[in-house]
Order: C-alpha cells, then sequence, then structure tokens
RNA sequence: GGUCCCGUAGUUCAAUGGAUAGAAUAGAAGUUUCCUAAACUUUAGAUACAAGUUCGAUUCUUGUCGGGACUACCA
C-alpha cells in the first residue's frame, strides 16, 4: 500500500479518535505537498472545517501530533498553512522501500484477481493500408491489454477484419478492370498498399464515371447510382453473397495480398492477437439475433420485411437490424460478435479500442444488447479515442493526406539513424546492433508519442515538424535508462548493504516518485488510460536526470552513498523498463 | 434541425473542486579537465467571453462566441 493511502487511512481512523464519530475518504483530500512547501504529503482540511467547526490549526495540530506519536516510523514532522496540513514522512520509510524493491523487477505488478477481459482494437479493413489513425488504435489496444495484464487481469486480444462488404468489392472490380493481371509479385509492391491503390482507382474512376452522366443532365443522385463501376460492384457483392466460385477466388487472393502486408506492418509496430475474427464468418450471426429479438418482441418487423428497433425513448432514432432483402447489418453483426466473444472466452468485460466517431454506434450497440438482455451486455465497454488528425483537418484518404503507417515506421526509424549518426556514436557499435538501436529508438518515439495523450483527447500531428527527440519524447526516457545501465555495467552493488539514514534532497526526490509507480499502473487500469504511465515514466527520468547532473554516482563521497545511488540507480532502471513495456516500448542498454 | 465532444503559453500536451495553473518544444542566457550534453540549470510566456454555485472554479451550472464528430436499408 502506498503512503498516500496509508495517510489517508491513518487519517480516518485519526479523526475519529479524536472527534468520536466516523469519518470517511471523502471528508477530505490527501495529495502530494506541492514542492514549495515543506513536506511529502498533504491532508487539505478545508471540508472539516465546517462539519468539525473548529479552526484548521486546531485540526491540523491535533491531527499532525497523534499522527506523529503514533507513527514515529512513518511521519516525522508537520506543518500547517492555511488548510493544508503538511506531512514529512520518515527517512526510514524510502529507504526501506529502497532496501526491499531495488532489484525487483515485478515492482509495481497486482497480483492475479480471476477477472477476464477481451481487447479487441486493430481491427482493419482489407481494401487498404494502416494509417497514423490505426496505430494509435494499435498502440492503445496493445498497452491497455499490458497495463490490465500488470494490474492483474487475465487478457486475450482480439482483432475483427472487416473482410467482406461493399468496400472490399471496389478494390476488386478496379483490379478486373486496370490490373492487367498484375499482382503485388509482379509490381514489387506491398499487398496492402497494392490493393489500397485499386480502391484509389475505383474512386477514381468513379467520380469520372458520375461527372460523365451529370454532364449528359444526368440527376447527381442517379449518377451516383447508376455509374456502370458501382452497379458491377453491387452485382459482385451479390455473387459473393451467393458463393460465385470466380468472385469467391478473387477476394480469396486479393485479400491474401492484403494479408501479407499486414502481417509485416503487425511485427514492425508490434501488434499481436490471441483471436481474429473474421467478418466474413461472423457476419450471418446476426440472423439468431434478429430472430431473438423479434421474438422478444424487441425488434419489429415493417411491411417491406425490414426489421427496426425504436430507441427514440432512449433519445436515439428508429434504428434499422435486418435489410428488406434479408441481409444484416453492421450492428447485428456486432451484436452476434459481442454474444460468440462472451460464450467463447467466459470473459468479465469485453473493451473495444475504437475511434470517438463510433459513440453513437456503440452506444446504440449497449443499448441493444441490453434490451435484448444478452448476459453480456453490461460488460461491453467502448474504449473511445479521439481522431489523429493534421494541422488542416481530418485526415481524409481521397485527398491523399493520409499518413501511411509504413511509411511513418521507415521515417522514424531513418530519423533515429540520423540523430546517431550526427551525435557520432556509431562507432561504439556494431552493424547489427545498430540495425536494431534505430528500431528501437524510432518505434520508442513514435509509441511514446502517440500515447503520451489521453487517449479520449483527438491529437494533431504535424508532418512537417514530425515527431521530436528530445524533451517529454520516447528517446528522453531510453536514454536516461541507457546510461543507468552503462554505471551498473561498471560498478558492484552489494546486496545487503547497510546504508545510513540520510538523504540528499533529490534522492529524497526519487524515492518519494519510484513509490508511487504501482499505484499510477492502478490508475492507468482504471482509467485505461496509457498516457498516466507515459506521464508518470517521463517524470521519473527527468527526477532522474536531475539528481544525475548534480550528483556522481560512481565517485560517490562514500561507500555508504555509492550503494545508496546504485540501489536507487538499480531500481530507477526497473521501472523505466517495464513502465516502458506497458507502452509497448523497449529500452537500450546502450545508445 | 437533433445528439455528443472540445476551446489552457507561439506550438503540442498536463492539472481526483484546493496552495503562486504544470511540462515539453520554439525564444533568451548559461553548464563538458568529473559516471553518455539525445542531458542539466536559469529566464520569459496561457485558462475564449460573461454570469452563477462555493471558503475556494481550468474543473460544476447556464448563456454567448468559435471548432469538431455523429445523425445511411455503408462498413
Amino acid at each position: 500500500m502506498s503512503i498516500l493511502h496509508i495517510l489517508q487511512e491513518k487519517t480516518i481512523e485519526k479523526l475519529g479518535l479524536l472527534y468520536g464519530r466516523s469519518f470517511t475518504e471523502n471528508d477530505f483530500q490527501v495529495s502530494q505537498t506541492k514542492p514549495e512547501f515543506e513536506g511529502d504529503y498533504t491532508v487539505v482540511l478545508f471540508s472539516l472545517i465546517k462539519s468539525l467547526q473548529l479552526s484548521p490549526d486546531i485540526i491540523g495540530n491535533q491531527l499532525g501530533e497523534t499522527l506523529i506519536e503514533d507513527h514515529s516510523k512513518l511521519f516525522t514532522g508537520f506543518n500547517i498553512i492555511k488548510g493544508f496540513l503538511n506531512l514529512t514522512v520518515a527517512n526510514e520509510y524510502w529507504l526501506e522501500l529502497l532496501h526491499k524493491n531495488h532489484n525487483d523487477i515485478c515492482f509495481g505488478k497486482q497480483p492475479m484477481n480471476g477477472k477476464r477481459v477481451m481487447v479487441e482494437y486493430s481491427s482493419p479493413n482489407t481494401n487498404k493500408p494502416l494509417h497514423l489513425g490505426h496505430l494509435r488504435n494499435n498502440f492503445l489496444g496493445w498497452s491497455v491489454a499490458e497495463i490490465l495484464k500488470a494490474n492483474g487481469f487475465e487478457v486475450f486480444k482480439s482483432c475483427i477484419v472487416n473482410d467482406r462488404g461493399i468496400h472490399i468489392c471496389k478494390s476488386m472490380i478496379a483490379w478486373q478492370l486496370f490490373a492487367n493481371g498484375a499482382t503485388p509479385q509482379s509490381t514489387h509492391t506491398k499487398g496492402d498498399h497494392f490493393v489500397g491503390e485499386y480502391y484509389v482507382k475505383f474512386n477514381d474512376e468513379y467520380k469520372r464515371q458520375v461527372k460523365e452522366l451529370t454532364d449528359k443532365g444526368t440527376v447527381a443522385a442517379d449518377a451516383e447510382k447508376n455509374a456502370p463501376i458501382m452497379l458491377s460492384t453491387q452485382q459482385m457483392l451479390q455473387d459473393w453473397e451467393a458463393g460465385e466460385p470466380s468472385v469467391m477466388e478473387l477476394w480469396k487472393t486479393m485479400n491474401s495480398w492484403v494479408y501479407e502486408g499486414f502481417d509485416v506492418t503487425y511485427k514492425n509496430i508490434g501488434s499481436d492477437f490471441d483471436k481474429t475474427y473474421y467478418e466474413s464468418n461472423t457476419y450471418l450471426l446476426g440472423k439468431k439475433i434478429v430472430e431473438e429479438g423479434l421474438s422478444k418482441n424487441v425488434f419489429v418487423k415493417d411491411a417491406d420485411g425490414s426489421v427496426w428497433i425504436d430507441l427514440t425513448n432512449d433519445g436515439l432514432d428508429r434504428k434499422i437490424v435486418q435489410r428488406k432483402d434479408g441481409t444484416s447489418v453492421y450492428i447485428t453483426q456486432d451484436i452476434g460478435l459481442a454474444q460468440q466473444k462472451y460464450e467463447e472466452y467466459k470473459i468479465d468485460q469485453s473493451i473495444y479500442v475504437i475511434g470517438d466517431e463510433q459513440n453513437y454506434h456503440m452506444k446504440v450497440l449497449k443499448l441493444i444488447a441490453e434490451k435484448l438482455h444478452l448476459s453480456n451486455a453490461k460488460n461491453i465497454y467502448h474504449l473511445s479515442y479521439g481522431m489523429v488528425e493534421l494541422p488542416s483537418g481530418k485526415m481524409k484518404s481521397r485527398e491523399g493526406t493520409v499518413v501511411d503507417a509504413d511509411d511513418m515506421v521507415d521515417e522514424m526509424i531513418a530519423t533515429a539513424k540520423h540523430h546517431t549518426e550526427a551525435l557520432g556514436k556509431v562507432k561504439d557499435f556494431t552493424t547489427a546492433e545498430l540495425e536494431t538501436l534505430y528500431i528501437t529508438i524510432g518505434m520508442g518515439a513514435m509509441k511514446f508519442y502517440l500515447l503520451r495523450v489521453d487517449p479520449k483527447k483527438k491529437m494533431i500531428f504535424n508532418p512537417e515538424e514530425s515527431i521530436d527527440f528530445h524533451g517529454f519524447t520516447g528517446p528522453f526516457v531510453q536514454y536516461t535508462y541507457a546510461r543507468i545501465k552503462s554505471i551498473l555495467r561498471r560498478e558492484t552493488l552489494i546486496e545487503n548493504f547497510s546504508h545510513g539514514t540520510d538523504l540528499l534532497k533529490l534522492e529524497r526526490e526519487i524515492l518519494v516518485t519510484l513509490e508511487q509507480y504501482p499505484s499510477i499502473i492502478v490508475q492507468a487500469a482504471k482509467e485505461l488510460n496509457p498516457s498516466a504511465i507515459a506521464n508518470y515514466v517521463f517524470t521519473v527520468a527527468k527526477v532522474f536526470n536531475s539528481f544525475y547532473a548534480e550528483h556522481s554516482i560512481a565517485n560517490a563521497e562514500t561507500e555508504i552513498k555509492k550503494q545508496l545511488r546504485l540501489q536507487l540507480s538499480m531500481m530507477t532502471s526497473n521501472v523505466l523498463k517495464t513502465g516502458m513495456r506497458l507502452l509497448g516500448t523497449d529500452v537500450p542498454e546502450r545508445m
């Protein structure tokens, strides 16, 4: 338990003894003391003033004195400023923490809690390559899964591949029309990019045909509906659903090209899944749901045969759940899949990492599941994240302003190389080591950049400025780690060395920060928020760097100091390493 | 039109209703006989506007102005 929680509990206990009634954690706040005041942790007394009808000085003095009297090994002093009771935590507490945990790579991990969680993320379409927005999704999903694991959950990572539908047929039609039998192999193009090119070609040709029709006087809406390429795409979709062999053959071939491409990208960015669902297998699941909904009178069938749910009482619209031709729509498939996940994995919670543009859709999804009284309804949670935008606004594939994921990865690795060369560090490494190092740094910079922002908020990426390697960045943390490891390779840390009780201000500051690691991990899981980890890890690195610049470790004043600082360094490096792991990022032993 | 989200230094991001609103970067000025200067130190710079609730509001409420998303028998 963290010192903050201990203080909270002790305060509740002491207040009860002092004032003869029971208190809860809502009666006061405990927080870290601002650096400009003396003390480590602060009890905010304002809300007690009213209920106790006493001045903050009286409450503060009584509480402070009782805490110190009864817990002299925890607290050594206090001061009261306005309504704030600032307590100083005993050096012994910090030193014991260091002694116990400096070499524990599991520091911060919570024990298994028996709960099972599924995290669905990535969820690509098989008609175009991944872009920057997908990267945020992938990094978030992966990191959230790691954070939940660290909190004792059993986690299953899943991915639903949108491998069928009209958008997939578009690239297939365009390939038939324009490719002349070209393949990724024949054009030396990565499979997903190859297919993506035909998706773009479809849109170009479609636009051309629509214009041709409107120029001849056709109304725009009709032109869009009746453009020949659109008609043949719709025909292809029907053929696909009928299982027409030549269409199925083409579909399988083109999807396999995309998967080959995705495999490379996923490997590069470190995404993996315990279970992959394909929409071509799950899109029929909706049928069962529709039958169930009709029998429960949750859904109604219109005269034309289409099936609907009325959500107007919930502040939403009337939503369609099955088309008049009997085919199911996206939302219905989703509910079917949600149920299947639950049955297959017996999960206690089902998390969907999906962009906030689908907030409405996910709201409807959960609402329908609830109305059907599905057993998993209350466990559905939409981890909604903001879009990655350019300074000019939203990325649009049609306008060619999409930042491609593979390009981004290549660029980051190239930038890492450039920086390393500019700093003249190349000579210290073998060629193979350099190759790994560039990937570690480049990917570290990119992942950290996309995860350091609160997931809920949209973020702006400026391709002109690219991603920094200085300041609040992945490489900053990695560099701190590498410097520590450099010292630990050279110096000998003696286990069970009894260090004194003296702590310099900066040594103390590191310990105060390190002590918070376990509660940060808990908080990150509670909020499903990797940025809490990113912010924390950066703070740790920053505090350590200040210390590093000020005091020598290898040439410390005494052997006692040296051993203390080696332990501090060891513990810091462990926290940096495991913390970065929670973000899906490696740290280099040297850089 | 309806539903929802967002306006914080030049820029990109922080801040369970609490102390003088934190960082990073860009700007200015410094630090290398000493463990890696991808670092450290100092400095200047911001809560869109107006009311309200409160001992206390960036945070809660309302209004104004500005920006965005969603609202398909697409996925």
